[in-house]
RNA sequence: GCGGGCGUGGCGGAAUUGGCAGACGCGCCGGACUCAAAAUCCGGUUCUGGUGACAGAGUGUCGGUUCGACCCCGACCGCCCGCACCA
């Protein structure tokens, strides 16, 4: 009997594979479909665990539904484009694109090695300027069709990445990469126009049935949508020339109009800009407003300020009423039409701001209960339901009832339209980086914006690029810069920022299935979008997911697609987490420097080398910093890819996170032996006296457990599946000899190399070959169970009285309520409990539970 | 503040139509094998009382619905996540 020993059964069988073409993906009409793909990964270096965990779930996966009949297609690519590849040139003088092209050798390697079933004939990466030229492509037809365009606007900078980020990569205030904080810019730059989408993206959520709701409900918020009253209200002096006659204002609460007592406008609305211009006061206050930050707590501890114009605006639905303009610093400009009314009795922002400048809170909504002589407002605004009064025409409506009714008078007297306004703001997709794919722009001096023509494309990074100094290399690259028009001929420039990495990732699903089309996306897309199951992190849920089904949307628009949505199903995996460690002084210490002590049941933590005892702290994400990061090969290394690939699985259900602990993944190979010493040499500790029923008995277990893996498999939920495989395996373990046994023994372990294959792969196929399986089991198909056998004929049911468990009966399956209702009474230890009360009902679910109720 | 999720043994977690709570793993305790250790194997392991058969309690807390609740409803407590001066 041989150990089993990964370290020559797994190369062997990555051998076979790749030599037989074992998952490369073939036209199949005759079997439906299934695309497989996880979040393909930035080239950092190296592979972490959770990448190892995020591939694996997706493998288990594809291997599952191609071992249920479906043609599979499970690509993988590289999002090449990106920061580390510069910092790494500025720190270290290496080429960006030798230095990607480095690490994806490396991580390909690591990633082959986890016995993934990809088709690595379809790999591309987005740096390719093959990909990232049909990227400038499609990019110009948005732009021609204005769904891309460039104008000026304060955005989110960036100043330790020196560069502009999305709205949607500022997390609270803070930059998702470089975690500075974030500053206000104006600069003119590119955007895509996803709120051109913000109806469909938000209505889409709806048909993504196999989404998370989480992620669904995440999305729908940043998407935001609300309904109101854009209004009209009309300058009664003061107000300079070009601001127009009159002030647009947006509000969900038309009802509370007549309790208006302010008008006020945001640091950057015009008006407050053009005031600002003739008066320095005004200037002052502006530059002062806009100072605060964006981080959660300066929101909170920010203070109101407001500047009083002197100039007054008409009350829409009262000529004699006028209404002060103030500049606000609560106003965001970005947002609505960058000016409000202040109703200060029911909105807790408008009261102070009230409070503060002694302007009036006319109370408009009464709460039930309350007496209208008497209800006032103190220091909270009334948000909650009621009836509307001191409101003239909508005296006595509710809330609802009124907002229709101020939205139906605005609109009739020509004072303002109801309105749909979005959260979601559109994409800036500039940034100032030198390591991504150009704008395919050229700026001339007597055409403007001209799009590079499409024969010209790709628009190439040059030769060599200079990080040595900050900033883009692109914009200081003068002899890449100049151009000559492609309308006029005369001497132009070349756009110099680069697109977000996030448009390479938007598409790049739609590439893999005709990966070498001429055009973007081949005729082959068709055929296989959208993606069924797509795994990847909850981070990406309003970054990622939201792009890319905005780019599909965009696309098919342009005739480029067939479909709405990328991802039919979505599954977001939780984290790898390790416990930290750390020394009295604070210092961190890597897993691999800490002895463990056991001492009873208590846990201690020791540094390997000098004894000193270590601080164990919770188990948190893996990081550099905490120095609590394990490599996926030293694991390998160790126990096997197999074993690594069971644990990361078996501890946790995927959508949570995992604890990486060294014992259990001494568990996982445990399990790797057992199942192999199964095979390999069938213990047999057990004298059988009765070969028939033990056979009976794990024909029963084999089929029941091939039903429950699969239902598992189905539901995502492979902790449970790797816990029924455990089971089987015990019971193989406990099995006598015998010629009925040893036939139920051929068929179980059968069964248990297919049902393990998808997990441990190389060990599902030694076994296989051991048992004298045909062809690989990778492509063998999923085990059927047969219901007869998967479900007991004989149930144990158990009886309650009075919903405490008494006793139990055995009933054949099925067995009819009047049935067991005679066998429960016939019981004699039931009825020696019931001697002397009354039974004032009995109970039975069928195949489940007795209840007996007494009086 | 708004929105959402989650609270089950020493630990990770099962219990996916309201029907035996604690599957499976880790850890721990005892035993076998060994000169010894590792590895492996066998048994035990929710808590309390009892040598034991057994009895009682038990899924964050309190209450409700039900023959029956980890599961449904209400209130509260705690933790986690997302958004946030969004009019």
């Amino acid at each position: 009997m041989a150990r089993y020993d990964p370290s020559t059964v797994e190369p062997k069988w990555r051998t076979a594979w790749a030599e037989a073409g074992v998952d490369v993906t073939r036209p199949d009409p005759d079997r439906p479909t299934y695309y497989a793909l996880e979040m393909f990964p930035y080239p950092s270096g190296r592979l972490h665990v959770g990448h190892a965990r995020n591939y694996a779930m997706g493998d288990v996966n594809a291997r599952y539904q191609r071992a249920r009949g479906r043609n599979l297609l499970h690509p993988m690519g590289w999002d090449a484009f990106g920061l580390p590849a510069e910092n790494a040139a500025a720190e270290r003088g290496v080429d960006p694109r030798a230095w990607t092209l480095g690490n994806i050798e490396v991580m390909r390697a690591e990633l082959q090695r986890l016995g993934l079933a990809i088709d690595w004939t379809r790999e591309f990466a987005t740096c390719d300027p093959e990909y990232y030229g049909l990227q400038q492509a499609w990019f110009l037809k948005l732009w021609r069709r204005g769904l891309a365009y460039r104008k000026e606007g304060l955005v989110n900078w960036d100043p330790v990445d020196m560069t502009v980020l999305a709205n949607e990569q500022v997390i609270d205030g803070r930059g998702w990469r470089s975690d500075a904080p974030v500053e206000r810019k104006k600069l003119t730059q590119w955007f895509l126009r996803i709120t051109a989408y913000a109806d469909e993206l938000l209505d889409g959520l709806e048909t993504l049935d196999h989404w998370p709701e989480k992620v669904k409900l995440m999305q729908a918020n940043w998407i935001g949508r609300s309904a109101g009253l854009t209004l009209r209200f009309d300058f009664a002096g003061g107000a300079p020339a070009e601001s127009g006659p009159a002030l647009a204002v947006y509000t969900t609460r038309p009802d509370t109009l007549y309790g208006a007592s302010f008008v006020a406008v945001a640091p950057d609305h015009p008006l407050a800009e053009a005031l600002a211009e003739r008066d320095p006061a005004v200037a002052d206050f502006v530059r002062r407003a806009r100072r605060g930050g964006t981080s959660e707590a300066e929101i909170e501890s920010a203070e109101k300020l407001g500047f009083d114009t002197g100039i007054e605006v008409i009350h829409p639905f009262d000529p004699t009423w006028r209404l002060p303009v103030w500049i606000a610093n609560f106003v965001l400009m970005d947002y609505g039409t960058g000016a409000i009314f202040g109703c200060p009795a029911h909105d807790q922002r408008d009261l102070e701001f009230a409070r503060k400048y002694g302007l009036p809170v006319t109370p408009v909504v009464l709460p039930a209960g309350q007496d209208p002589a008497s209800f006032a407002i103190a220091d909270e605004a009334w948000t909650g339901p009621g009836r509307i009064y001191n409101s003239k025409f909508m005296d006595g409506l509710d809330i609802e009832a009124a907002k229709a009714a101020a939205i139906q008078r605005a609109e009739a007297a020509n004072q303002g339209e109801g309105a749909i306004v979005y959260r979601l703001r559109d994409w800036g997709v500039s940034r100032q980086r030198g390591w991504g794919c150009p704008i395919p722009i050229i700026h001339c001096p007597a055409c403007g914006i001209v799009g590079v023509p499409e024969e010209e494309l790709p628009v190439r990074l040059p030769e060599s690029l200079d990080f040595s100094r900050p900033g883009n290399p692109l914009a200081r690259d003068e002899a890449w810069k100049a151009v000559a028009c492609p309308r006029c001929g005369a001497a132009a420039e070349r756009e110099t920022d680069t697109l977000d990495t996030f448009v390479d990732s938007s598409w790049y699903f739609a590439r893999f299935p005709d990966p070498r089309a001429p055009e973007p996306i081949g005729a082959e897309a068709a055929r296989w979008l959208p993606v069924d199951q797509y795994i990847g992190g909850i981070e990406h849920a309003v970054l990622h997911l939201l792009y890319a089904r905005f780019v599909v949307r965009a696309l098919r628009d342009e005739g480029m697609l067939t479909v709405d949505e990328p991802f039919a199903g979505l599954f977001t995996q939780g984290m790898v987490t390790h416990e930290t460690y750390r020394r009295q002084n604070g210092e961190w210490v890597e897993p691999g420097q800490v002895r463990m002590v056991q001492e009873g049941s208590s846990r201690r933590a020791l540094d390997a080398a000098t004894g000193e005892p270590l601080i164990i702290g919770d188990p948190e994400k893996m990081s550099k910093s905490k120095r609590n990061v394990v490599a996926p090969a030293d694991i390998a290394d160790r126990y096997g890819v197999d074993a690594t690939r069971l644990f990361v699985l078996s501890d946790s259900p995927p959508d949570r996170d995992v604890q990486w602990t060294t014992a259990g993944v001494e568990g996982a190979w445990r399990l790797v032996n057992r199942i192999w010493r199964e095979f390999d040499a069938p213990a047999a500790p057990v004298p059988s006296k009765d070969g028939a029923e033990q056979a009976l008995a794990l024909r029963r277990l084999t089929h029941r457990t091939i039903k429950q893996v699969s239902e598992a498999m189905d539901g995502f939920r492979f902790n449970s599946a790797i816990a029924r495989i455990y089971e089987i395996v015990s019971a193989l373990h406990a099995l006598g000899p015998g010629e009925e046994t040893e036939r139920a023994r051929a068929e179980a372990l059968s069964v248990l190399a297919r049902l393990i294959a998808p997990f441990a792969p190389h060990l599902a196929e030694e076994c296989w070959r051991r048992i004298g399986g045909e062809g690989f089991v990778a492509l063998a198909p999923w085990p059927a169970f047969d219901p007869s056998l998967a479900e007991d004929d004989e149930k144990v049911l158990p009886v309650q009285i009075d919903g405490k468990r008494r006793g139990e009966v055995r009933a054949p399956a099925g067995a009819s309520e009047e049935a067991v209702r005679q066998l429960v009474l016939s019981d004699p230890e039931i009825a020696r409990r019931l001697e002397g009360v009354t039974i004032r009902r009995l109970i039975v679910v069928r195949d489940r539970i007795v209840n007996l109720v007494t009086g």
